[in-house]
DNA sequence: TTTGCCAACTTAAACGTTTAAGTAACGTCA
DNA sequence: TGACGTTACTTAAACGTTTAAGTTGGCAAA
């Protein structure tokens, strides 16, 4: 039923060689025999069956996509981060050829082994995605033999790389512009700290901070999980201090609306009482109400990056190294819930 | 390098044949031999190579998940909607062993058939997300040979089945509510024509609207392409009606969205000037402010409805014939966004 | 004792490719 | 003339499984 290069050949009087040499270019098939090959594999709707080549070759031509857990949240495509750089990385494999293997959460789960995935499937690469530094599988990736793209989570080993915007450059900038509104009381809503970039991101917090000379005390920092509820929650107990905080900076912009939603809960208004800043700038960011200020990635840019990255390891074949990491800049976008501080940030406030 | 079946049949003094007959649970292998490869195998990492027992079996153990264009936009996930519903469908695979190939819009538009890409990955079966009627490859289906599932479009082939919510019926539920509330002048924000949903919920329209007597005007109904933009555009056409309508029913919850943001610019208020109402339930509709009155649609059921039906047809083999349509029922959500008519719908409006 | 059967294996072929190695025909050059 | 190349092929093996068809030895029934 299928169409095979066996039944071409026996269509143009062929060894099975010869056309498989003439479909894939080789330079020892004449022009003649070519043209008869090509003519037989379209006229008999031929595809090549890359599980039988993958046989041989030893190389699926797919590339294996982890969505771990980006979130404490039901699954990956709930955040829109996620959602949007995964998009961007499909959207790059889709014009190379290569195919993409998808492991949910469940899956990997399922499997509790990235190594086992990875070898029954023979993908030739391996995305990660939301990748957790205390998952108990971490040490695996150092067995597994074929390249890795991280993003945002720096891993060493020397097969690896990891894709993602400078977070210290990022959170700096978000918080020096706070600052530079006249706020001295900054909030930092984290995401868990089982992710790198809430630390990284602190790093810039803390760096403005110190440079501004603003003293941050230990409950303006509060863990969230990068969801909208978690936000919510970290701001309630962020506005039940005293003196509360007059800024606040968040690790997500879903974690900064749902800030704005506690501060609205509270009868307060944002950001005349308080103001916020986001991180990501999802599309959600800018349709809020205010639109959110926040800081940038560039989403399509770490997807192509991603997704070069693997493309140009599967070409190097064997002898590729992994660059350690690769780093695109963050831009602080300013949109409408930052405000000047109304009273110097120096007085009390209830 | 990599471990096979011949080298734990070394190890063990077997046949491949055995220890492959041992490892896939068959009874003619003494429980003692069995437990010795069971080791072996675990003591040497050994993992199945489903490449080579693809080959063989003629089946993949994978399914092709195609999203083709649900919107406009520039790709699938940025329509939350069809974010959560894979989201639903991978979760539930992750579960069976199934591994998920993800073609995207690029891959399908590179390769530009659908069947090329089914057969040269061999994938089982098929899953098409946001196929339009308008798609040129779509004859080719009929010829794909493997079960079909497509998400709310209807496809006359014996081997496919269609899951989608009844939008007849959520169509209905939602104009009926606003003719409820006193609204006579209702207006209808399409998707794309090329969407079967954009009729059928047009035909859920126009029924309610006939129930009650209430003559419908062309102008009231507007194609958007489902996007938050072309739903601020359809309804800023709405808006320079006169007289205008009271309420508009939007065929997706961003559309309402978007419309919302056109009533707003307009400096007009919702729900007191215009009551709107969405279709989807998106996490993003009872975000909103106002939250967003709409049809939900279970899409976790869908999502489960869609993976489970692939199951089935896989396990059953050739003899699986598509049973049709799978009818979810969905549900309208009443939030803020509907009020009841305040001019009773009969005097005209600027 | 022979026959037959069963349990527990092994052998060999097959799946659809790619590729290393071989070959036949033909031409070229010394 | 013969050695050597080149061109355009073919042959055969391999990739790692599964599976149909044998094979062996032991035991029960006749």
């Amino acid at each position: 039923m299928r169409v095979t290069l066996k039944d071409i050949a026996r269509e143009v009087g062929l060894s099975v060689t010869a056309v498989s040499r003439a479909l894939n270019g080789h330079k020892d098939v004449s022009e003649a025999t070519r043209a008869r090959v090509l003519e037989a594999a379209r006229r008999l709707n031929y595809y090549p069956n890359s599980i039988a080549r993958g046989l041989v070759t030893q190389r699926s031509g797919t590339v294996g996509l982890f969505s771990v857990s980006f979130t404490q949240s039901y699954s990956i495509m709930s955040d829109p981060f996620a959602a949007e750089l995964v998009d961007a990385i499909l959207e790059r494999f889709g014009e190379t050829g290569y195919d993409v293997l998808w492991f949910s959460r469940s899956r990997i789960e399922k499997a509790d082994s990235y190594v086992a995935l990875a070898v029954q499937r023979q993908i030739d690469a391996a995305i990660f995605l939301g990748l957790r530094t205390d998952d108990h599988r971490f040490a695996e990736l150092r067995t597994i033999g074929i390249p890795l793209v991280t993003v945002d989570v720096p891993i060493d080993v020397e097969n690896a790389v990891c894709v993602g915007c400078d977070q210290v450059m990022g959170a700096y900038a978000a918080v020096s512009h706070l600052i530079e509104m006249g706020h001295r009381r900054i909030a930092y809503i984290s995401g868990h700290w089982h992710a790198p970039v809430s630390h990284e991101r602190r790093e810039g917090y803390m760096k403005a901070m110190a440079e501004a000379g603003c003293p941050v005390r230990d409950e303006w920092i509060v863990e969230g999980d990068f969801s909208r509820a978690s936000g919510k929650r970290s701001m309630e107990r962020l506005l039940a201090l005293d003196p509360r905080p007059t800024a606040v900076f968040c690790a997500s912009d879903l974690m900064a609306l749902g800030a704005m939603d506690a501060v609205r809960a509270h009868g307060l208004r944002v950001p005349d009482d308080v103001s916020i800043i986001g991180f990501d700038d999802i599309r959600e960011a800018a349709e809020a109400q205010p639109p959110l200020t926040t800081v940038h990635q560039p989403r399509h840019l770490l997807g192509k990056a991603v997704a070069d990255t693997v493309i140009e390891a599967l070409r190097e074949g064997g002898s590729w190294k992994g660059k350690g990491r690769i780093l695109l800049e963050p831009k602080l976008v300013r949109r409408a819930t930052v405000a000047p501080v109304r009273d110097g940030g120096a007085s009390a406030a209830g």
